[in-house]
DNA sequence: TCAAAAGTGTTCCTGCTACACCCATGG
DNA sequence: CCATGGGTGTAGCAGGAACACTTTTGA
């Protein structure tokens, strides 16, 4: 078989698919919009879109980061502007049935973004929102009535990642903002992972793990309390050891 | 826009590519093939090949595995017959440049099999080699003059995949035959991470760790000296406590 | 004065490392 | 007998878990 001749290969759609995930009021959250067309009208969605002819991957998933939310995100391998949202990819998804109507084949990306004041998408706030996972993902969830296409694989599938990436490497901080207390980034661990941790020990075992955080001088009160010196992200990227997530 | 209407998107070509590792004579190695055709004619590439139009990638990543080795992959999603080889997406390349001639989106898998008899490819046998990763990474190896396309840079990353999940799983399992001996697999983990262990310890770790292994019943004097015990994987996939890969 | 969050010290215990030592085979 | 790899025992040490205790703010 000649392989480039056209009559060899079908025709495939390639799609970007966007896991936003954040952490507010003590619950890990995805970003969701809602569909405005068949088929899954009006149901909630993953944001996402066709990649252009000459647009790398990574830089598709970053331009519909933008469109949806303005986030500039900064993938490792091109360190834009970025205001520290972190993107990576995910996995791809290619279920001859997953989009009934042709062959789409969507890369799906994970991004970990800071709490954000409230998405926009083409400035209507009514067909965009920042769901809690446990939501969008009930339980046995299959698929089940939940969001459109096989979304809600790919967040279970996104979620799990971040779960299991802050374990052993310092990816919590892009859920803080640029500068943050040791409370804050506790408080992120225990919003992704639904555990409560020993403030003391993570304390200790934060601050002394090699590059994790740098502290960045000054103070703040804004939990109440005494005050807590706040910290930058350092630039370590794996934790060694790393941060141990308590059994289940 | 219309995210439908034809003209919305570009025609993408979908592939996918394997990233097979094997351990033999105590190096890691992955299989390759020559390519007969421009671009990069005559130089080594992995093996892959399109898509077809109602099919999934990993079905698809299957399909050319089997065509390639002969070998039957079981995905964890399609338990299959399969011989214990182990197949897992690995990561998509897109780069509008990946390939000179046309838009091509690579859907990169990983295979982790045990050692095998010789590759056939087509039943040529000088067109596929099992070839050790460190002469087909060498040093600097940004796509330095090795392997077509961008597949240096996808072999390296299949390669880093193997390094780090035969940590925290059991899939350093796959590289073995059905039955092995404990020092089979440290010397499995011996050629992938490049390290020397300690027999003693190592034995102590893995017999230890629930599920990993399950004795099979008989002895080998295979490998030399003391007969050692015969063990098949256990049914565990994530190892607790993980292995610990010695500091560089 | 009290509640709340930050941070430190200390004790216990698990698990890894290093290495001495014994076991069972082939040549 | 001896070389080779298989397997066990044990002492020392690093680091996590649990928790008592002190510090510094706001109300």
């Amino acid at each position: 078989m000649s392989p480039y001749d056209p009559s060899a290969f079908p025709p495939f759609a390639v799609t970007v698919d966007l896991v936003v995930l954040t952490v507010r009021r003590h619950a890990l959250c995805a970003l969701v919009v809602r569909r405005g067309e068949q088929p899954f009208q009006g149901r909630w969605a993953l944001p996402g879109g066709f990649v252009r002819g000459d647009e790398d991957l990574a830089a598709a998933a970053a331009r519909e980061l933008a469109e949806e939310t303005g986030l500039c995100a900064h993938d490792p391998a091109d360190p834009g502007l970025g205001n520290g949202a972190h993107l990576e990819q995910l996995a791809t998804y290619g279920d001859p049935k997953r989009d009934p109507r042709m062959r789409v084949v969507s890369v799906a990306h994970l991004v970990l973004a800071p709490d954000l004041p409230a998405p926009r998408a083409g400035g209507d706030a009514n067909s965009a929102r920042w769901a809690p996972v446990d939501e969008l993902l009930p339980v046995g969830d299959p698929a089940s009535e939940g969001l459109a296409f096989d979304h809600a694989t790919i967040l279970a599938d996104g979620v799990e990642r971040a779960r299991s990436k802050i374990e052993y490497s310092s990816l919590a901080t892009a859920f803080c903002p640029p500068e943050f207390t040791v409370g804050e980034l506790r408080r992120v661990y225990e919003a992704v992972w639904g555990v409560a941790l020993d403030p003391r020990n993570f304390h200790r075992k934060v601050t002394g793990t090699p590059g994790f955080l740098v502290p960045a001088g000054g103070t703040t009160t804004r939990q109440g309390g005494r005050p807590a010196q706040l910290f930058r992200a350092g630039g370590a990227t794996l934790l060694n050891p790393p941060m141990l997530r308590p059994e289940v």
